[in-house]
DNA sequence: TATGAATGAGCGTTCATTCAT
DNA sequence: CATGAATGAACGCTCATTCAT
């Protein structure tokens, strides 16, 4: 399994053939096709393993959420991790774009992923809001989609010019930008509310 | 050779058949193979017609720049255009994602694409940086990533939802965070020079 | 057991895989391999068990012969019963048909059943024969050939067409069409000699 | 094309591969794929092709119609002669007892081979029936099935033991003992009516 | 006795590529 | 220039059979 999901993630789902499954993974075809169905399910089966894994890993590492920023920031050295560690983030970039107009339901189940993890991340966006750290006249959701279109574009071009792009500093850069966006100033605060970082930090420096 | 860009767009280089170009063209295959040397030929002079196209319709649009930050935002609503009009982003990045591991001539190709595209960006960046209207203290060139990284993930968050990512809306963000990370703040600006936008502006609202 | 024979009366020997019969039986494969050496051994004892089973009920329901057309027809009653209770014919026939030329053994066997069904019925009409309720020139054997290929051939029609081949009335015809072609003329009977059925009902004849 | 219908004829539609066609025919499997969508189509084609070929021989042979006594003596001499020296009725026996439960369309197409067969051999008793040469009270479709049912288990029985069934003396018999059981006797027969032919003859002797 | 896992040969089918015309 | 026919390697998948437990 782990050996097919490296295969995905290298060579795409119509670019790995059974056989270099199985034999990268010394068995048979046939004892693939002993334990899943066809190769579709095999492809499901992975997908819906390390997605879980996935989530699990980023909402784990940030939970509960208290502060906003240092979540958002959180998230991407999970994300920089796991896509330096694994390959378990360019398996999902690789299918999802694969999957575009080829197979609607993989489509879809890629489409939810991602549909998750904006909400997930627009729920911490609009705690910071609430806090008053965040301003409040940007949408969540239009946070979220920025965030996660930072780190899927860093992700990508790491993979694609790896001595070029450093995923960290450019994923620092994600979180600095959308933060540096987002943060108030504190002197346009209304009485009473303080940001609870120095909102200056973020604007002056990165990495 | 428009039919063979669309196929290719949609379904990937190897979910293209020579067969489902030719009969989606009203040629026969033959007349394909009198054309081309082979697939992967035609593939490249795909490639290289559109990538050119591509770059001088970027370039085209903000030259000669004088406004980093409207040059920035310009080439946003260009690639918003190109995305949403025809194939030709789609076309980059699906083939681009693809070729990663399976195809190091084309992943080549792409790599020396998204560098010339970085470059264009880190120049008007820089140029920002000498009219004072962008701090200095943060790289070009990394600036330049994380706009081409916003550009690449937003279209492909839209090509994979496109009732909820509204294109033009997240790529007016990329510039916004963009911008308003690297507008220095009027106050800590050397004397004499002064922003020639307000760079308030893009702090408080969006779109 | 029965589930094989199912099975193979209904999709063939080919067509019928060990899996199928396995979990149809709602047993495993392996406990299939346990009772029988291969899936032709299987068979074998299949086509054994239900041939001896064919041939008594034949053999039982009209022994001992006195009256040969009353016997015939009582044949051919069996057959129907058989045919229509369960799938004991249709069993034969589609294996025999399939047999032919791919499993001489096997077409053996039925070639063997064949021959002793023709005998029997043989044995029938020269009984008819030796009372004087038959014409004599005719040879026995060839009555019997036409009268067991009118049976396959009926049950052929029938499983073919059920909603347009009753099954019961062709069979009814078989035995009249026989009867009444092998049945000789009151006037020509020796003297002292009747038939003992009304043969002025079936018969009617020439060309 | 022969050589599949002849591979089709000899081991049924599941137990001739692609493989076996193309190298009994000296090609490749891909000039198969070339030529036929896929292995149905084939299968098709031949039937199709086949069928016609067969009902014209049979409805050529005896159009048209005046003797109906006759005509089916000489559609049996027909079936003879084509089951002897081509395959072509193997053809469709191996395969209409192959699809019957696996493939209805196939069996759709033999079922209504089959009634045309039928219908075609009723219009011949009926002609008789009008003619007076045979009895009016056996209904025609019923003497079709008898027909069509005698050709059938004849011709299987040959195929099943060649050397015990010889296919012309039972086809013979096919017709003589319609024939027989179909002809009024002439003093049954209403005033005015005669046999045209004698009817003694076939009672005496046969084949 | 019975099971679950595995094997390997073979099948129907696709597809990039070639070539005579 | 273009076509239609053909090739052969590979692919996804099935299935009879084996075997350790």
């Amino acid at each position: 399994m782990t050996t097919a999901i490296d295969c995905f993630a290298r060579y795409g789902y119509q670019g790995t053939s059974i056989d270099r499954i199985a034999s990268a993974a010394g068995v048979t075809k046939g004892a693939l096709y002993y334990h899943f169905r066809d190769k579709e399910e095999l492809l499901f089966e992975a997908v819906k393993d390390r997605i879980a894994e996935f989530e699990e890993r980023v909402v784990g590492s940030v939970s509960p959420v208290t502060d906003p920023p240092a979540a958002l920031a959180e998230i991407a050295r999970v994300c920089v991790h796991i896509a330096t560690k694994n390959n378990l983030r360019r398996f999902i970039l690789t299918l999802m774009v694969e999957a575009l107009d080829t197979n609607p339901r993989l489509s879809q189940a890629f489409r939810d992923i991602l549909r998750r993890f904006r909400s997930y991340l627009a729920g911490i966006v609009r705690l910071g809001q609430e806090q008053g750290v965040f301003r409040s006249d940007v949408e969540a959701s239009r946070a979220a989609q920025l965030f996660a279109g930072g780190v899927i574009g860093a992700e990508l071009q790491h993979y694609q010019d790896p001595e070029r792009v450093d995923l960290g500093v450019v994923m620092q850069g994600v979180v600095d930008q959308l933060v540096s966006w987002l943060t108030v100033d504190a002197d346009q605060l209304p009485h009473g509310v303080h940001a609870k970082r120095g909102a200056r930090n973020n604007r002056r420096e990165s990495r």
